[in-house]
DNA sequence: AGGTCTGTAACTTTTGATGTTGCGAAACAT
DNA sequence: ATGTTTCGCAACATCAAAAGTTACAGACCT
């Protein structure tokens, strides 16, 4: 795997979850799927289960499944559950000499955050019943 | 300053000197103002001079300046220069038995692209001349 | 009871970004 | 010419986040 592959494997393992909605799958079919660890697995489809997104159940025939309809998940959801907040990095510690309070300083600010927002916006066009059947 | 930061750095720069577009900025200027280091700033300069958004001159009197009127130019050329590819990270070295020629995997791949895509038209709806005289 | 799973915590490894130092090249002032 | 300023670049050192790993407890089913 690599760096912030989280959106990636997130997406990819619903992809296929979406397309066998109806049994369990485990945390290690899907990691060996993506090449990856089960534990990595967990973490990540575990934001979504608190998220809402997925339900997960113990012991023989457990794993995991979609915790509603492919229609009802968007790519909105997913991105959000995983609180990515890829393109506007939190200010840092930046400048004595432009203060916080800048004028400039928040209009760029609030630019980034509206390119946020609006990525999101798009993501919320798809879901994951166009993953199905493909 | 902080991870993934090219981008903050970038567009907080470019705002300030949009608003100075007259005098050179140099690159230890920059990087106090920004609470960083020269050489930094000059690598993050350094791709927005290639991609033709900067001019740079050595010398006294030397130092950054816009290559165009803050009017032509977009965050989306920021953007770009910096290819970031923020929203859809590389395949990396997933799956055996999921092939890359897998209709799934195309399908899920285009759409990230296609979100990263519209993040860019959106950025491009915004120039550096909205920074200046806020 | 025994076998599968998830849930977590701790730790190590890897990777990319950033910070740092040093020096050469260009431009300019004196 | 000499010295100063500033970029350009390379070669590191440092840091932080992500990913990988190991270990074990808890839940569930047969
Ligand atoms: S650092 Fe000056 S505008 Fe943000
Ligand atoms: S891993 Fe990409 S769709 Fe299977």
């Amino acid at each position: 795997m690599k760096q912030n592959s989280r959106l990636w494997l997130a997406l990819h393992t619903l992809g296929h979850i979406a397309n066998e909605p109806d049994r369990m799958h485990t945390s290690a079919e899907i990691a060996d799927h993506a090449g990856t660890n089960p534990v990595v697995v967990r973490r990540v489809l575990g934001r979504l289960r608190e998220a809402g997104l997925l339900v997960s159940e113990k012991g023989h025939a457990g794993g995991w499944r979609l915790a509603s309809a492919p229609k009802d998940i968007t790519l909105a959801d997913i991105y959000s559950a995983l609180d990515e907040n890829i393109v506007a990095p939190p200010p840092a510690d930046y400048a004595r000499s432009c203060a916080v309070e800048s004028e400039l300083h928040k209009h760029v600010t609030s630019v980034l955050l509206e390119a946020e927002r609006s990525l999101v916006e798009r993501l919320g066009e798809t879901t994951l019943a166009q993953f199905q059947e493909v």
